[in-house]
DNA sequence: GCTATCACG
DNA sequence: GACGTACGTGATAGCC
């Protein structure tokens, strides 16, 4: 087949696959001599995902992977500096690169390269090619050096996020079309591959010129012109270094090729040959499932270091997930077995499956338990059939199901026997369903915690994730069973041979996993969090979302009226202050009103080119117009209504006539919990009107809400962790914290303390805790950003520790991949040595991770021994945001719970940790949530 | 499904 | 006047 129109040439960027490989995967080594192969690992998975991907209307007729050849290219002719800033190839890469080119000729794809050329200009020579003679091209790469080459049937693709960029992507990045994207890089240059371009010129600011002058030659002809000073001269100096500049960002489109693009048509890999490479590679995984798609057999990889277990080695050797294999469990007989092989074993890993995602409302539909990798069962209780659409038409139970009692009494005593783990995913789930059904199930074990406690910081926890990163496998998705949206069925209307295969791979899938985590987590040192801080909080959490807290409808409904009716008013005098009528809740228009037709000051466009319209904005627009001022009420009132006391009233449950959130204890990367469906953690406090909503969260009748949180926390653990002096002082003589840190800072007396300086000092503790910036300061505190940094500077004169703590932070976590909390939690930080702004991102949040990890972990320790000290009393814990718990008690015992949680809380760092400050909890009491906090 | 906005600690 | 910037979350509305 000659190259023509209707052909489609894909192209990938070799490097960018091999770079992104090495990153993302740990340090695999082969197992019988030790050669590093995860770069090739990764490099296979991720050629082997790309060429089993069905493109659909994007799919290839022709592709090759481009490599970089050797590092003197005719570029560095040009500039002896160009990339002369990039980082020695890391040693266990190096040894990997030919490797990467061998798989690449054992998938039989076409893979090119050249010395003295980059793969840069190959891909675009190549792409010039294909597009000359009517072709399609797509360039498989995320870098925005091919950038230029977009338009007339080329595309990108970032394969990363899936994303097609073509040349409207192009202008989003650059401002200018394709064929002046050199131009723009020129000027704005390049320190990844050390173009110099135009000194004080970036992107925006390129792109501006560009666009006035038509293109970059025009502009230095007519420098002259250029109004700023500055820049004007910057133009003209440096006109010899633009222009080399745009020199080395051109790409050359007549590289000497040795090949055709009819070379390059895509050809079926051979078996043997890709077989035989993976196996020599010892991609016991990869291979199985590659030959399971070429439908052969799988060749046997010996164990050649079976003593010698390696950690990071792939899955073991298990049979492939089969959904066909498992067995569907319909007679008791077959049930007992299951039950002997699970007391004989001694664990098993166990799924449920019911009618809703919302436990409160789940009913159980089935279980699924898996002993051994490969082997699962599916037991089916509440399936049913017929039915379809028609409403009148009668539901009946499916045929081939045991009755739901008999199995649930049968498997009882397996679920609540000591002797027996319980192995999940999300166990939290499963436990709160079995409660439902009487059944009390002890001890587990959590594949989502284990990964959790191990990665935290690199990835989700979900099962899909999971499966996809340590099992090579992608598990069914539940929407091919299941349908989306409106016309989406429950799981018991699926057929049953249907969810056999699903339901019992789920459980097939969650031990395997439990088979890699459970050693991960001794030799990553992490036993200790999964067991004291991660399991026994599922429980805890499990009784708290079951409980539930008491919401008053009629309260919050009457409040919704209220808001309803000031909205309206509000609406009439914003239309009469705009002109017109328009949807005062659209930023889009709100913005052109403001900006284009009363012509306010300050209009700024985001990256999406709409005017940003946020309350900060919308407050430096007050002292000038009404109206902003008047959007500012709407806009509060409208999230209240909207979020609360509209949204609250559907969470009321209708058979407790409570709320009941669900805690995600995986949520957040530094141990805090999060909350959903509905989130109780962002229940309004701050204004007036918003705490108002709290008097809706009711205690019963001869009952009162207790509310105790500790009091500064973080600025307690921060005072710790960085060894501050005058703040560990502070805090054990009980002083007010802002007050001392602002006489300390400006040299003022504490009884001669004004507000405002307190106000000052109160934001600074807090920057430090989030990893200060001048401007992040200066915006806070509306002052100048010379004045915000003079600040800093000071606090970090006054207090050395800080500085001290936050290098050293960001140091450990440059050298470790994580940062700690006091209890040994860790927090991956894999951005910490990226480039540009991610990189500030990085450092703050690692700065950050361990002081809110720390005080997560303490509440999360005195949540775990809460049952056991208010045990007897007549209370209930409800709720955690963060530093506060909220409890439910009879009045009359208020104050003894009071006593027995601060108890509690304020001892939950011992034994583990001795902090040199003490933990202050505040206590607070009412009939309702605004009363109590 | 993405973005902007805003609620909390 | 290079860039973008305080940390961690979740829900809602508008808009494509």
């Amino acid at each position: 087949m000659t190259f023509g129109k209707g052909c489609h040439l894909h192209l990938i960027d070799g490097s960018a696959f091999i770079f992104r490989a090495y990153h993302a995967l740990p340090p695999l080594t082969r197992k019988s001599d030790g050669l590093p192969i995860g770069a090739v690992s990764g490099f296979c998975n991720m050629l082997f995902r790309y060429v089993s991907d069905d493109h659909g209307a994007d799919a290839p007729t022709h592709v090759a992977v481009i490599f970089d050849k050797g590092s003197h290219t005719f570029r560095n002719d040009m500039y002896d500096l160009y990339k002369a800033n990039r980082d020695e190839m890391p040693e266990d890469l190096r040894p990997q690169i030919p490797l990467t080119r061998d798989a690449t000729r054992a998938f039989n794809i076409a893979c090119e390269e050249m010395e003295g050329y980059e793969a840069d200009d190959i891909i675009a020579t190549l792409a010039c090619q294909a597009r000359d003679l009517g072709g399609r091209v797509t360039i498989v790469s995320s870098d925005k050096d091919l950038m230029q080459l977009v338009g007339d049937g080329v595309e990108m693709l970032d394969a990363m996020k899936n994303r097609r960029i073509d040349v409207e992507g192009v202008e989003e990045k650059f401002g200018v079309k394709p064929d002046r994207v050199v131009d723009v890089q020129a000027l704005a240059g390049d320190s990844v591959d050390n173009v110099p371009g135009a000194p004080g010129i970036g992107i925006k600011t390129a792109a501006l010129l560009i666009n006035e002058f038509g293109s970059l030659e025009e502009l230095l002809d007519r420098a002259e012109e250029i109004k700023q000073p500055k820049r004007r001269e910057t133009l003209i100096e440096k006109r010899e270094q633009i222009e080399l500049s745009k020199k080395l960002v051109q790409l050359d489109c007549n590289t000497p090729l040795e090949f055709t693009l009819d070379d390059l048509e895509i050809k079926e890999p051979d078996p043997d040959t890709l077989l035989s490479f993976l196996t020599e590679m010892e991609f016991r995984t990869l291979t199985k499932r590659i030959a399971d798609t070429l439908h052969v057999e799988a060749p046997v990889i010996p164990d050649t270091n079976p003593a010698g277990a390696n950690p990071a080695e792939e899955a073991p050797d298990w049979p492939a997930i089969d959904p066909s294999a498992y067995e569907h469990v319909q007679t008791m007989e077959a049930l007992q077995v299951w039950i002997d092989r699970i007391t004989a074993r001694g664990y098993v890993a166990i799924d449920t499956e019911t009618t809703s995602l919302n436990e409160m409302q789940a009913a159980l539909v089935g279980i699924s338990l898996a002993v051994t990798p490969g082997e699962a069962c599916y037991i089916p209780l509440r399936h049913t059939e017929g039915g379809s659409d028609d409403l009148f038409s009668s539901e009946s139970r499916a045929e081939g199901q045991l009755d739901p009692e008999t199995v649930l009494t049968a498997l009882k005593p397996i679920l609540e026997d000591d002797a027996i783990l319980k192995i999940g995913q999300n166990m939290k789930y499963d436990a709160k369903i079995f409660a439902q059904n009487g059944v009390r199930i002890a001890p587990i074990d959590d594949t989502m915690l284990m990964s959790y406690a191990l990665n935290s910081g690199i990835h989700n926890h979900g099962m899909d994730t999971l499966s996809e990163r340590y099992l090579s496998h992608q598990p069914i998705p539940i929407k091919e069973l299941l349908g989306t949206g409106k016309s989406a069925i429950t799981f018991d209307k699926v057929a049953i041979d249907k969810a056999v295969g699903y339901a019992a791979e789920d459980a097939d899938i969650t031990l395997r996993l439990w088979h890699i985590f459970k050693p991960q987590l001794h030799t990553a040192r992490v036993t200790t969090v999964y067991e004291t801080l991660e399991r026994p909080l599922v429980p805890v959490l499990a009784q708290m979302e079951r409980h539930g807290i008491q919401v008053d409808r009629d309260t919050l409904s009457r409040m919704s009226g209220k808001f309803a009716q000031k909205m309206a008013q509000l609406e009439d005098e914003i239309h009469t202050l705009a002109g017109r009528k328009f949807n005062v809740g659209s930023p889009k228009q709100l913005g052109e009103i403001l900006f284009d037709e009363m012509s306010l000051e300050g209009g700024k466009k985001g990256k999406t080119g709409a005017y940003a319209t946020g309350a900060d904005v919308l407050e430096d627009l007050a002292t000038e117009h009404e109206l902003p001022a008047r959007i500012l009420d709407w806009r509060q009132l409208s999230k209240l209504k909207s979020t609360y006391t509209d949204a609250l009233q559907d969470h009321i449950d209708p058979d407790t006539g409570r709320v009941h959130t669900s805690y995600v204890q995986t949520g957040a990367s530094t141990g805090r919990l999060a909350s959903t469906d509905p989130n109780l953690q962002n229940i309004p406090v701050r204004t007036e009107e918003g705490r108002r909503i709290r008097e809706a969260f009711v205690a019963p009748e001869g009952q009162t809400l207790l509310s105790l949180d500790y009091s500064q926390i973080e600025l307690r653990i921060l005072a710790h962790i960085a060894d501050i002096k005058q703040l560990k002082q502070a805090f054990a003589d009980g002083l007010d914290i802002h007050a001392m840190t602002a006489s300390e800072m400006f040299d003022v007396p504490l009884d001669e303390m004004t507000p405002e300086i307190r106000r000052r000092a109160k934001a600074i503790n807090f920057g430090v805790i989030y990893g200060i910036s001048g401007f992040g300061l200066a915006r806070q505190l509306r002052i100048p950003r010379g004045d915000a940094q003079d600040f800093i500077n000071r606090y970090f004169e006054r207090f050395p520790g800080i500085k001290t703590y936050m290098d050293d932070t960001v140091a450990f976590a440059k050298e470790h991949g994580f940062v700690q909390t006091l209890f040994g939690r860790k927090i991956h930080t894999p951005e910490i040595s990226a480039k540009g702004p991610r990189a500030g991102f990085a450092r703050r949040a690692a700065i950050n991770a361990p002081i809110q990890g720390t005080a997560a972990d303490i509440i999360r320790r005195a949540m775990i021994r809460m049952p056991a000290a208010i045990e007897g009393l007549p209370c209930k814990m409800l709720l955690q945001v963060h530093d506060e718990l909220l409890f439910e008690v009879e009045s009359g015992a208020a104050d003894k719970v009071i006593t027995a949680a601060r108890d509690v809380m304020e001892g939950a760092a011992k034994p583990a940790v001795h902090l040199d400050v003490p933990l202050v909890v505040d206590a607070g009491q009412g009939a309702n949530w605004a009363e109590a906090h």
